[in-house]
Formats: C-alpha cells, structure tokens, sequence
DNA sequence: CAAAGTATTGGAATATCGTTCTAGAATCGT
DNA sequence: ACGATTCTAGAACGATATTCCAATACTTTG
C-alpha cells in the first residue's frame, strides 16, 4: 500500500518546467505567457505539465514561492554572519543589490505581481514570510536590546532598510534607472540611519 | 477637411468605462476580470469598448497611465507650497499617505504590477515618470544648491524619499500591515535624513 | 437646412488558449 | 515478474478576448 511518492525524474521535470516558464514569463508575462509555450520549451506534453501543477497559476505560483524561499536562504546567510547592528543592516542592503545584479530574471519575478495565488499558494507565502521575518527579527532582537537598533513598531524594519534600494533595483529592472553598482554606499548609509539606535552618535 | 477629433459624449464615456474597469480589476484582479463585466457595468457594449482602448489590456494600461497621472498632479501641487527641503521632503511622505488613505482602491491598482504594457504603453509611462521627475528635481535643484538637500545622483531621490513608505503602505494595501496613520513621522524623518544635506547639523 | 462624412455603437461570429479527459507507458514495491 | 501507481500524451471541450461590419449619432460644409 505505501509506495514511493515520487519518482527521481520527477523533481527533475518539475524544474524544467519552472526553468522554461521563467523563461516564458519573463519574456512577455505572465497573461501573454501561453501553455503551449512553456510546454513546449520544456519539452514535456500539457498532461505533464497539469499533472505536476495543476494549472498555470499553480505553475506561476510554484516558481514564485521557489524562487522567494532561495532569495530568503541567501539573505539570512548573510545576516547571520553579522557581528554588529550596522553590519546586519548593510549586509541587506549590498545583499539585495548582489541578488538582483547576479539574477535578474528572477528578481524581475519576484518582483511582478500578477500572480493570482490561490488559497493554498497564499497561505503557503505568508507562511514563509511570516517564519524569515520571524528569523530575521531573532537575529535583530539582540541589537535592539543593547540598543544599537532603534526600537520601532515591528512592522516598520523591513519597509525602513530595504524599502528604499527595493524601489531602486524595480526601476532599474523595467530599464528606468541605471544599474544599482555604485549606489550601494547611500541606500546602506540610508538604511542605517533609518533604524540605528540612540548608542551610536546621532 | 478639419473635423473635431472627439465628441463631447466621448470623454465621458471613456471616463465610465475606466470607472467600470477599476472597480472590476480591484475585486478581482485584471487577468480574471471579463470583457463582459466590464463592459456591463459601464452600460456599453463589447464594440464601443474595443473603439476606444483596442483590447483589454488596452484598457488597463489607460487606467494605469491616468491615475499614476492625477496622483503626479497631487504630490506636485503639494510640493509647489514647500518653503524649505525638508517641508517639500516631508510633505511627500505625507501626501503619498495621505493619497493613499484617502483613495485605497487607486493606489492598489498602482501598485499592482500584473499590466502588460503595449510598447506605446511604456513609452508613455516612461515619459510620464520622466517628468514627473525633472518636475521634482526642478523644485528641488535650489535647494539643493544652497545646501539644504546632498546633491546625489538623480534617479536615487525618488526611492530614497518614497521607497520606505511606498513599501509600508503597499503592505497596508494587501492587509499585511496596520494603517499608515501614526507611522508618519518615522517614515518623515527616515526620508529626510536619508537625503538632507550638509548645512543642518549631521 | 440638407447632405455627406466621420466617429461611435452594437452584437454576432471567430480564434485562441486554458483546462479536462482518458488511454497508455514507465516505474516502483513485493 | 506482476500488480499498483505515477506519469505522459494529445485530442476534445468550453470560455473568453478579439474581429468585423452593419447601423446609428453627431458634426461640419455647401
């Protein structure tokens, strides 16, 4: 009765068919984007594709959430080698920004909002949303205790730090503004003067 | 030969339709909004609606580029009264909330990223936002001079300025975090520190 | 004021695309 | 090797964006 949930080709195809529809997405969109397409350029049939995910939102759905759950991993490495306030704070800065120039198809997803998640999908990202802001505010409770970190309304923090070179990277993503290289400097000067305590000299 | 271009009822024909359009993009997103709906509760018919936006996304691309338009309008008029950098640097934290608060259904349609511009559609976004910000760089530029503002590169005031808030209230807009009213000074002040120059005290 | 010309509207017909369905092939546990 | 189950394939279906053209309203001109 218990048999093998999936089978080692399985995960393989999967991450074909999210490969090709980043492609495919990220080329026209997703509305424009069309089964037949993405099928296509992986190479599998529509049965295929349906039976791994259900529809093309749940395709769409499943590159976003992969794709948000490897930023994240990447992001808290960085952090948790932070051995002060202002590192931290820098460290996610210059760390988005590194992101976003190594892989900009992907942020360029991340970015877009025309996802239509489903119930499941939804609940699913505000989960990880929910435990890598939980994460990232373990690692920043310390510095707000000793206060090297102003306290804020939780909320606040992340809009504070990445708010600003979050609106930087779009525009230059959609190829309204110039590369993020050299700005580094003042979108990290700016998150740390948004959120550093009363410790250091104001 | 030389004919009126539009008629009078035109205008405000197109104004229902766009109207229809919000309501029906706002509860369900564009992609799952039907012609059909919108074309039903702007009392028109499938050919009218077609005459003057040419397709769907036609439509949404009109309403986009309109709004993104009056709220220019808004913060510029807004930022015309300033009387020193840091009312002008303030007044737009304040005016993006206030906006916002004011008319919530808009300002998450212009945050939604899920319309898929025709080329004409983003060069006309492009030139948009382009004025808009030569206009803001103009009100800026004395101040600037005398000091008051760090003279940094063009395309970072923008998201050094809004960048925090935007990201605040777009999470407000999806229920993700509590009302903008009470956070206005911390954004304020993040803002103006992020951008104010030399001559007051650092 | 009449008539021609142009903008606008209506709605049926069409084309495209997401989704469903079912039969068969590949793979795994026993 | 055999049975069970996952996975693949592609034709058929249904919904909806778009096209098309005839009918109507307005506007200018002679």
């Amino acid at each position: 009765m218990t048999t093998a949930r999936t089978r080692p080709a399985t995960e393989a195809r999967k991450r074909e068919i999210l490969s090709a529809a980043l492609d495919c997405f990220d080329a026209t969109g997703v509305e424009p984007a069309t089964i037949q397409d993405i099928q296509r350029q992986a190479g599998c049939s529509v049965g295929s594709l349906y039976h791994h995910f259900g529809s093309k939102e749940g395709v769409a759905e499943a590159l976003w959430l992969a794709l948000i759950e490897e930023f994240n991993a990447y992001m808290l490495a960085r952090l948790g080698k932070a051995e002060s306030a202002e590192d931290a704070v820098r460290g996610v800065v210059q760390g988005y920004i590194n992101w976003s120039v190594r892989h900009p198809k992907r942020m360029r997803y991340l970015h877009a909002r025309d996802i239509e998640f489903s119930p499941e999908g939804r609940a699913r990202k505000r989960e990880l949303h929910g435990r890598y802001i939980a994460e990232v505010f373990a690692l920043f409770a310390r510095f707000v205790r000793d206060g090297q970190l102003a306290e804020l309304p939780p909320y606040t923090y992340v809009p504070l730090i990445s708010g600003p070179i979050e609106a930087y990277v779009r525009r230059w993503l959609t190829g309204d503004a110039p590369s993020p290289r050299g700005v580094e400097t003042l979108f990290a000067d700016a998150a740390w003067n948004a959120v550093k305590g009363a410790s250091t000299s104001r």
